[in-house]
DNA sequence: TGGCTATGATTTACGACGCT
DNA sequence: CAGCGTCGTAAATCATAGCC
């Protein structure tokens, strides 16, 4: 019964934002790979254990991430150039 | 084989991007009658035949194509559902 | 607290490639 | 070669979390 009431509840469960850490790393990914933002199976294996979410939730963030953005890259453009200095600045580290 | 859009500069990142073809016919979501139906023959069999394509189609006024292609992503989401109750049991 | 928008997930439609 | 299979994705749409 406890475990019948636990998958109605998980199977309902809403919703969550990912973390800020997540979305963090995610957008790190992003953005250092603007021209080809495409992760590998591995690379996306790599995200998902690094953000604590499974690899399909990595491969639906990429796929929204890069439609919004290509829809409408000037919207983006101060959160492409916040990462691209995070990425110029760790890379000299 | 990633062409048309409206950009033209070589500066521009999502040149080198995956872009659909402007021919792709827009998505359309089925009704809820449609979607019923084709769960309903699902379930009968996950694979179809000529003859059920054909039959399927025509009861619900869509193409083969399109109903050849639901069952295609149809399948798809059984795996990816699959793979998550799998994952989800071990560990 | 109601609305609004951002965000994650799901649904159609293909392109690329596989096999028969 | 035709034709249906999977895989990964684009783009639109859905659902609602979360902020003002």
């Amino acid at each position: 019964v406890m475990i019948l009431r636990s998958r109605f509840l998980d199977a309902r469960r809403k919703r969550r934002n990912f973390s800020k850490q997540a979305t963090e790393v995610l957008n790190e990914y992003f953005y250092s790979h603007l021209s080809n933002p495409y992760p590998s199976e591995e690379a996306k294996e790599e995200l998902a254990k690094q953000c604590g979410i499974t690899v399909s939730q990595v491969s639906n963030w990429f796929g929204n991430k890069r439609i919004r953005y290509k829809k409408n890259i000037g919207k983006f453009q101060e959160e492409a150039n916040l990462y691209a200095m995070k990425t110029a600045l760790g890379a000299r580290q | 084989h990633k062409d048309d859009k409206p950009e033209l500069d070589p500066n521009n990142p999502v040149a080198n991007w995956i872009h659909a073809r402007s021919t792709r016919k827009k998505r359309c979501p089925y009704t809820k009658y449609q979607t019923l139906e084709l769960e309903k023959e699902f379930l009968f069999n996950m694979y179809l035949t000529r003859d059920r394509r054909y039959e399927v189609a025509r009861v619900l006024n869509l193409t083969e194509r399109q109903v050849k292609i639901w069952f295609q992503n149809r399948r798809m989401k059984m795996k990816k559902m699959n793979k998550e109750k799998t994952d989800s049991k071990e560990q």
